[in-house]
DNA sequence: CGGTACTTTGACCAAATTCAATCACTGTGG
DNA sequence: CCACAGTGATTGAATTTGGTCAAAGTACCG
């Protein structure tokens, strides 16, 4: 590698460009043409990246941007009055957070990163600007939206119908086809949030989480070691996560 | 009445314009001026009432317009593969049924009238065009979006940390609430969805309905004959929904 | 007026929680 | 380099909430 090439490539790695970003395909801009994308890489301020546990917005927080995370990932819990706190989502790679703050102005939770994590920040009323020009934009804008609505509705779906263990295999083929999606290997990961994470995002006690783990450990379907996930047996997770309840409930 | 205000007022009934819904308000173009307003207007196409148990579209559909209910409800049903059925959503009259469907193209539920229900049908792609010239409507159309998301997102944290008691006291809390704001009295109304829909929404079983809803009664909360409901202790009811968990579970 | 769909009530049961205790891993300071 | 504190994970036993099944009661519609 010459001198100039490092160079280049210590600048792409400090103030990345969408241009270059491994993510565009899979991110905000992805239906765009270069001349737009260039338009809307300057509306993109970069941040120096967030450590495990700092936090990103807090709940209440005037709302201004949204967010796409670059690498890393983050939790997003809300707190409401009565001390109740709910994990609302995870965001891995190229999802967006801060959308659910559109409609109250302040962002409805708290966002906190779970490794060290980098982010794009995108100041919402130049996005909102921007995407009256690119209807692409605007249109993508529009599923991002929608796509979680309706990821939400599933997770309605597995919070009120769903088993301890199907919620829990669910979860586990989901994070699996989000990381076969972003090109890592939908078989080998690492968890980035503790069990109670995952129990405070499913509703189960993190009690639970372990007993289950370890029953699909002994069943053969995963291998499991601390935060570090082989999954066995894709099809067989996929068939829990599936369930047969016949409407009951 | 003069033959002419009759007929002019029989008009109004038949093909409503916004210009003079009392919706107008709390719908889509809440902050369009006269002007806009009028355009909005002429894309939007007015349906026959719907009858009790018709269905407005179905789960799979392929994804073309959004609509708002002008009078009565629907409700949305999800199907899994595995034949387990969720409701989604309740929508009353101005709420908007459909965005959950721009990201796939096609509706993810099926949205059933569950009263004489008339709705008005706005084509998502002259909609979306129209939101590139009206800042306000595209504005608006983000905030409803997200609105929705905000509001699965309590749901999510009912659905995973709320008692039975607490769920069912939410879900008085909530329609008293959507009443108030349309101008009916949040004392008093009829509810029209039966307990088993109550059940699947809130992830209880039917008879869990049952039992709670006498329970509130013998408490006073509230007297319930059949579908017609009278909150007699709203603030009891407020702070029975939003519980003392100390961030159990 | 009769039938169907919806609602209520009771008895029993099971899944998941809670409480309690132990174990493992990480990182810090002596 | 190791002991120790602290957090996070696991395991077991007892309890509880809400579900299931069954049956009877009630409202609504033609």
């Amino acid at each position: 590698m010459t001198a100039n090439a490092q160079a280049s490539h210590r600048l792409r790695a400090h103030e990345a460009r969408c241009q270059t970003c491994s993510l565009s395909s899979l991110c905000l801009p992805l239906a765009l043409n270069m001349e737009d994308i260039d338009q809307f890489d300057a509306i993109i301020r970069r941040r120096a990246p967030l450590r495990k546990g700092e936090v990103l917005f807090t709940q209440g927080d005037a709302f201004d941007c949204v967010f796409t995370v670059r690498s890393g990932s983050l939790k997003q819990i809300t707190n409401e009055n009565s001390g109740m706190e709910q994990l609302t989502g995870f965001y891995l790679p190229s999802e967006l957070a801060g959308l659910d703050a559109i409609d109250s102005n302040c962002y409805p939770g708290t966002a906190v990163a779970l490794e060290t994590t980098t982010v794009c920040e995108i100041p919402f009323d130049r996005l909102n600007a921007l995407s009256e020009q690119m209807p692409e934009l605007r249109t993508q804008l529009f599923k991002s939206l929608s796509k979680e609505l309706h990821e939400d509705r599933r997770m309605m779906m597995l919070l009120s119908r769903k088993t301890a263990d199907e919620r829990l295999a669910s979860f586990l083929v989901n994070l699996s086809q989000r990381f076969r999606r972003r090109g890592y290997s939908p078989y080998s990961f690492r968890l980035s949030m503790a069990r109670a994470d995952i129990g405070n995002y499913l509703g189960l006690a993190v009690e639970t989480i372990s007993r289950i783990l370890t029953r699909f450990q002994t069943q053969g379907l995963v291998d499991i070691r601390a935060r570090e996930v082989h999954i066995l047996h894709l099809d067989g997770l996929i068939e829990l996560a599936e369930g047969e309840c016949q409407g009951g409930r």
